[in-house]
DNA sequence: GCAAGGTC
């Protein structure tokens, strides 16, 4: 289906093939656009359709060109000529032609000979192969994590050649970020390189070799084949989900009971209870009975504490998907996809990330500044701006990613998110935000209060002298009973 | 047939 035709001295013609009409049995094949590959460029690729369209745009003014379905944008930077294409995912996968265990002879094959539903992967790999051999260098602008480094750098290994090739790091897909790491390529990230390869190789091997000996250990048994399978990641959480099940299915409760009574005084009215929890019901009723006799208790103690809980770092992904589990019932899948589709619109960073910190690189006045214009958190950005004078610090936690900084808002302004979309970017500007923010302040108070027995009961109460970054993040889970 | 992790 490649059609080529030489046109001039230097440029080839590349004529897209738009849609394919079945017609009487004859295929018919209609051409709409035709697009020149300059004869000298540099090959950009990006791991999925939307990042090539979005760095294209970021770099110039590209023109788009399609080949297979597939599209490709040719633009020019400072006089020299770009094409910026892109992967889907992996378009490699790892494969044996040894039956049985242990399997140790493995190889990387194009994915589309290995995966059924990987078929889609065919046209990808036909035009980046295309385009790989006629490039003068490659840059690999895949997602900046082990597995974008080993996607570009199968591709650039089996079309192009890894001597010329560099690698573009970015955490957002802003214009600037964009531009920014166009401006200071650096040469191929071996280290990442190699812990993306040996990933596959090391999960390939476990897992294919254990679920191998797993089905032939219970055919063996059972005298059947059965389908079976054993991972990296599978199996360990299977065993803590088996563990989880044991442990609720053979817990026992045992009944304890409490006391409460409504206190009035001066019209104000609170409800206390016993200080110790009481083991028979019959015990419990005693003390009930005393406490209606005489129904009359004694202040003799009150403690009051200051507590300053400071703000919540940003959110890395983990912590991101446990807030939107808890607040919306959404699964770690779903989030994952949202804040996806949240990066390739360039509205937060790049969201897998372990990393709770923003380091100082990252011009967080600007950005708040910006969201100060936002119909939806521009009042709540503007007034961290006065709160803080413009001294804007986000509390650092304490995990880090070697990668990446902490989830966080690009500046550019969201138009027409709804839905979770809408909720997930909140939670995301929120955090942010609240991680800038002054300390909440608490003050709890227990009072302890003695009848004329022996019994004791206690009062807990809690004021906001602060509210502090609570009023960017009010979502946080405090986790007493406040 | 079997993993895990990318993306359409």
């Amino acid at each position: 289906m490649k059609v080529l035709r030489r046109r001039g001295a230097n440029q080839e013609v590349v004529a897209s093939i738009h849609s394919l009409n079945f017609f009487s049995g004859r295929i018919k094949v209609m051409y709409r656009e035709q697009c020149f590959l300059p004869h000298a460029y540099t090959l950009i690729v990006a791991e999925k359709p939307k990042a090539a369209k979005r760095i294209a745009e970021a770099l110039g003014r590209p023109r788009k060109c399609n080949m297979y379905g597939v599209s490709f944008w040719i633009l020019k930077v400072n006089g020299s000529y770009y094409v910026v294409a892109s992967a889907a995912g992996h378009l490699f996968g790892l494969t044996t032609s040894e039956n049985g265990f242990p399997a140790f002879d493995y190889y990387w094959v194009p994915l589309w000979q290995i995966d059924p539903t990987a078929k889609h992967t065919r046209k990808f790999l036909l035009v980046l192969e295309f385009l790989c051999k006629r490039a003068k260098a490659y840059i690999n602008a895949c997602d900046y994590d082990i597995e974008g480094s080993v996607i570009g750098y199968l591709i650039i290994k089996s079309f192009g050649d890894l001597r010329r090739a560099y690698r573009m790091k970015f955490s957002t897909l802003t214009t600037q970020d964009i531009r920014r790491a166009f401006r200071s390529l650096s040469r191929l990230d071996w280290e990442m390189i190699e812990a993306g390869l040996a990933r596959h190789e090391l999960d390939w091997l476990w897992g294919i070799n254990i679920s191998r000996a797993l089905m032939e250990a219970v055919r063996k048994v059972v005298g059947k084949r059965i389908s079976l399978s054993a991972g990296r990641v599978q199996s360990p959480t299977l065993i803590e989900v088996a563990r989880r099940c044991y442990k609720i299915n053979l817990h026992v409760p045992l009944p304890y009971y409490s006391v409460k009574a409504v206190l009035e005084h001066n019209g104000w009215r609170k409800r206390v209870v016993l200080v110790s929890f009481i083991e028979t019901f019959s015990v419990a009723k005693r003390i009930a009975r005393r406490l209606q006799d005489r129904p009359y208790l004694k202040v003799t103690k009150v403690k009051k504490k200051l507590k300053v809980i400071p703000p919540p770092p940003p959110f890395n992904l983990g912590d991101l998907q446990l807030e939107a589990a808890r607040l919306y019932k959404l699964s770690p899948y779903k989030t994952q996809e949202i804040a996806e589709k949240l990066y390739l619109d360039a509205l937060i960073s790049y969201p897998r990330t372990n990393s709770q910190k923003i380091p100082p690189t990252i011009d967080v006045y600007s950005i708040v500044s910006s969201l100060a214009k936002s119909p939806v958190h521009g009042k709540l950005a503007t007034e961290l701006l006065l709160e803080t004078r413009g001294f804007l610090k986000p509390r650092q936690g304490e995990k880090d990613d070697p990668a990446h900084p902490a989830i966080h808002p690009t500046g550019n302004i969201a138009v027409g998110l709804k839905g979770y979309e809408a909720k997930i970017y909140d939670l995301i500007v929120r955090r942010f935000l609240a991680s800038m923010a002054r300390p909440l302040k608490l003050e709890e108070t227990e009072i302890e209060l003695q009848h004329s027995s022996d019994i004791k009961m206690k009062l807990k109460g809690v004021v906001v002298v602060d509210k502090g970054w609570l009023k960017y993040y009010p979502y946080a889970s405090l986790n007493e009973d406040r």
